[in-house]
DNA sequence: TAATGTATAATTGTATACAAATAAATTTCA
DNA sequence: TGAAATTTATTTGTATACAATTATACATTA
């Protein structure tokens, strides 16, 4: 049942479906062999995650999946993980931000994509969980997912992978300094500049 | 169906639930006389909510819904709207601006809450249905069923009543002279003055 | 007795059957 | 013909039955 929900999700994401199609529930049912109870719990989950709208007796349908609704998103993801900075910024350990910046510096020319996506989740993932605030967390983890596609993609061209990095590392530096602002005002730079690369990588689907 | 959402859903934000209880698919099916079918997609809406975590196998339990939730949920709400505020405020119409800022002036020294409750949710909602984010609306509406409870008893209190008021026709000038930045400190303080009111109105439960 | 294993009960997960609502096709009548 | 009414088919919503999993109670053994 989670596999059919992630199967559905990526085929969304990937605009696989058109635009405002219904998802017939008996359809999905012939279509993963099972029977139309989980597929409906499948469709809930996806109308949460903001991918179909559920209407009353009529079912569900895909909504567009297009350069609006990433632009939201990293608009919202700004914000909440501003949030988390101010909130996890004066508390992080000083031998953990000096690891990261360590690990940082030693991949900064890697060629490896996944080292740089892995770098990239490592650092807004520890920002963000170190707040111990359970709503912020899954609400991110949730915009995540949806523009996870387009984050690891925009890790293809060599100088994101390189400037990426960089301004991780002069985010860490500030937090390390315990200057908060900059480091915000930093933070703020790298998620439009992130959000300019994924909305650069919307062709390739 | 909405109806026993809705009523799971104010039973525990009222608290009137241990912390960790196990909801029993049955028992709700017994106490609702419904099957256990619509049961599940209730609390499936209460998992998105935030208001029970359901685990495979193990069922729905209720979560904490304590003073640290309602702050955080106020800090989130706080973000997302300053948002809203930056991407709605230079585009609001005088005309709209000039009428609810009478509306709040006219009903100022008012005693009835209900009046002051409207009002509030009247202006907050026209800021952030007005940056047509649908993402964005609908996480603050999430998020305001968390709180309206809280919302409306603070209003309670003759001075709570004025000043809120007050506020808000500072914001609504301010919007008005394109003054984004003012706008987005007056609200930011607003929401703080809410939280602290909302705080205030937890004993009562 | 305490720990482990086994049987039993309770609970969740899925499939299927039927009811209710909606959409599509057909008929009726001006 | 064409609009309204009626019937039929399709689809979603709910109830129920059964399967799979987990929790509990009991028995066994060291």
């Amino acid at each position: 049942m989670i596999d059919i929900y992630s199967v559905l999700f990526n085929k969304i994401i990937a605009g696989e479906y058109p635009a405002n199609i219904r998802l017939k529930e008996e359809v999905l049912s012939a279509e993963f062999n099972i029977s139309r109870t989980p597929v409906r719990a499948v469709l809930q989950q996806l109308e949460q995650d903001g991918l179909v709208q559920i209407s009353p007796n009529k079912g569900a349908k895909v909504l567009p999946f297009s350069a609006d609704e990433i632009e939201e998103i990293y608009e919202i993801r700004k914000s909440l993980e501003l949030l988390c900075l101010e909130i996890s910024a004066p508390i992080l350990s000083m031998q953990k931000l000096l690891e990261l910046k360590r690990e940082m510096i030693t991949n900064l020319n890697k060629e490896d994509v996944k080292i740089h996506a892995d770098l990239d989740a490592k650092l807004h993932d520890y920002l963000i969980n170190s707040t111990g605030k359970k709503r912020l967390i899954q609400m991110l983890n949730q915009l995540f997912r949806l523009i996870q596609k387009f984050r690891s993609l925009g890790f293809m061209q060599k100088d994101t992978k390189e400037s990426a990095t960089k301004e991780h590392i002069e985010i860490i530096d500030a937090i390390s300094m315990r200057n908060t602002v900059l480091a915000k005002e930093l933070m703020r730079k790298h998620i439009d500049n992130s959000k300019m690369i994924a909305l650069g990588q919307l062709y390739k689907f």
